[in-house]
RNA sequence: GGGCGAUUAGCUCAGCUGGUAGAGCAGCUGACUCUUAAUCAGCGGGUCGCAGGUUCGAAUCCUGCAUCGCCCA
């Protein structure tokens, strides 16, 4: 244990002494910081106000100290002077940054015009044994940040802004979808077949059935198994678990949000995406234009529409339909294309040429029909699937098709491996109830999916995704290798 | 998996071609009833990520390992 949580440890005992409870209790009728500044009124001086929060800045002029306390909302001043705390000047003074405080007093000005409370009850209500990072530099260390979330959200102001923006962006979108006429479910965590994706599941196993199950890549098929029931405009905004690679841009655990309307096609989508996003922006952000990184991203609408294979031209500088030309251009991009199928290959050369360049919003439409074995082709040019991919920032962000509802050709599609992807990379994974589900008649439907932790980052301007992510997995710390890590040595009662 | 960079006090960081460790903040003592990263005076605080090697001598050079970050596959 080190020398400053001694000190606090003695400080502690000194305020145990003296009849308080450094750990505090219940402190009702508290009222957010900013809210506290935001209804001060020159002139109404005097006016009650009461906080709680953590100080994160303690200026001690003698008899006087001020102190900044801050809440989810913001910080407001304290003022604690001697004369007015004259019976608690013991417990005042052994007040530490990091300390959490409830004050009450009444609402001033100082000379210099800092709203301040000033204090005539002060509650300690949870002394800090660890003293906090540094008060202007914040906590830097980026891994530190990830794995002490809990002093990164008061340490760094801006983390919490970002957080608190999170949640309140996901609770627009449920609004927006509830006004909508979506109603949310939840369909399982837990699967048989890890289906509705092309990713490497997690395995997991239920001891009372003796089963191994999958944590789920996607919860499409349960969804539309729901149409088959009869819902006809359902979401669920829940976890997906892919047994992947970390980067800035993938989290093995991450928020999808994911819904179906009957009757409707991917062109519906199309609309109900860019209606979706841009409320979210003129809700939430400053736009139409965003910052992300290095970035400017337009989300002025209309948002560009593209065909896939266009796209492929205009940056790869080859056709669709020109195999041969496609293929020396991927071997030109160092991918082995010799054992991949066809569709494989293009897609491999649409990802390496095509993604970087997809800043402002752009809806990539019409994919090779073989890399979609869930989707509806079309109609006028079966060798395309009804399918859009929404690109911005050059991030993948949403997905959607005219769902694919005929049990015959779904279930052909489930029988057809595509050479070149392996078993996990495939969405072709056989689930005989869904044919069935299929067979009683699932209605024509358009279906959605956007990656929520990414819109996030491109709305919040973050540059990973674990600064969207609260706990984001990190590898566990080695042994001693975390300054103040506790240990079998705490030897206090 | 490959490349580059980082790892020094509780935190944020300096530390040159090798000569035996520094600052700011935080802490402790003292002063101060209007501060805003308060100020002033004084004091304490380090297994320089780990393990080897080179050297009279290593935070510094070399090798390996670990962790983190960025880029690439």
């Amino acid at each position: 244990m080190n020398k400053l949580e001694q000190q606090r440890r003695e400080k502690c005992q000194q305020i145990r002494r003296m009849g308080i409870d450094p750990y505090g209790g219940r402190f009702p009728n508290t009222e957010p910081a900013q809210s506290v500044k935001n209804r001060y009124i020159d002139g109404q001086e005097g006016r009650r106000a009461r906080c709680a929060g953590r100080i994160v800045l303690l200026r001690d002029i003698g008899k006087l100290i001020f102190i900044t306390l801050r809440d989810s909302s913001g910080a407001i001043q304290l003022g604690l002077s001697k004369q007015l705390l004259a019976g608690q000047w013991e417990l005042v003074k052994r007040i530490d940054l990091g300390d959490l405080v409830g004050a009450e007093g009444t609402l001033g000005k100082t000379k210099t015009g800092e709203i301040t409370i000033w204090v005539e009850q002060l509650t300690l209500l949870s002394k800090a044994l660890l003293p906090p990072p540094e008060k202007f530099h914040g906590l830097a260390d980026v891994d530190l940040r990830y794995r002490r979330r809990y002093v990164d959200l008061w340490a760094n102001p801006e983390v919490m802004q970002r957080f608190l923006k999170r949640s309140a962006m996901v609770a627009s979108i449920r609004r927006f979808l509830q006004q909508q006429g979506f109603v949310e479910v939840e369909t399982p965590m837990m699967q048989t077949i890890a289906g509705g994706a092309a990713a490497r599941p997690f395995i997991t196993h239920y001891n009372a059935l003796d089963i191994d199950l999958y944590l789920r890549i996607a919860p499409e098929l349960f969804l539309k198994r729901l149409l088959v029931g009869g819902m006809e405009k359902i979401f669920e905004i829940n976890r997906n678990f892919r047994n992947e690679g970390l980067s800035t841009r993938h989290n093995p655990e991450f928020t999808m949000m994911e819904l179906y309307q009957a009757c409707a096609d991917y062109r519906d989508m199309m609309d109900l995406t860019e209606s979706l996003i841009s409320s979210l922006i003129e809700t939430h952000c400053q736009g139409p234009l965003l910052p992300f990184g290095s970035m400017q991203v337009n989300w002025a609408r209309p948002w560009r529409r593209a065909r896939y294979s266009d796209l492929l031209e205009e940056y790869a500088g080859c056709r669709i339909e020109d195999i041969p030309a496609v293929r020396a251009k991927a071997r030109a991009l160092g991918i082995e294309e010799a054992q991949m199928e066809d569709a494989v290959v293009i897609n491999e050369v649409f990802e390496a040429t095509v993604e970087s360049n997809l800043v402002n919003p752009t809806f990539v439409l019409d994919y090779p029909a073989e890399l979609c074995p869930l989707t509806r082709t079309s109609p006028a040019d079966p060798r395309y699937a009804e399918r859009f991919e929404l690109y911005a920032g050059t991030m993948e962000l949403a997905n959607a098709y005219t769902e694919l509802n005929d049990p015959d050709v779904q279930e052909a599609n489930f029988r057809r491996q595509l050479r070149g992807l392996s078993a996990d990379e495939s969405m072709a994974k056989m689930d005989e109830d869904f044919i069935t589900a299929l067979k009683y008649g699932m209605p024509p439907a358009g279906g959605l999916g956007i990656g929520i932790d990414r819109l996030v980052m491109l709305l919040t301007d973050a540059p990973s995704i674990r600064d969207v992510i609260l706990f984001p997995l990190l590898k566990p710390a080695a042994a001693g290798s975390m300054p103040e890590s506790e240990d079998e040595t705490d030897t206090s009662s």
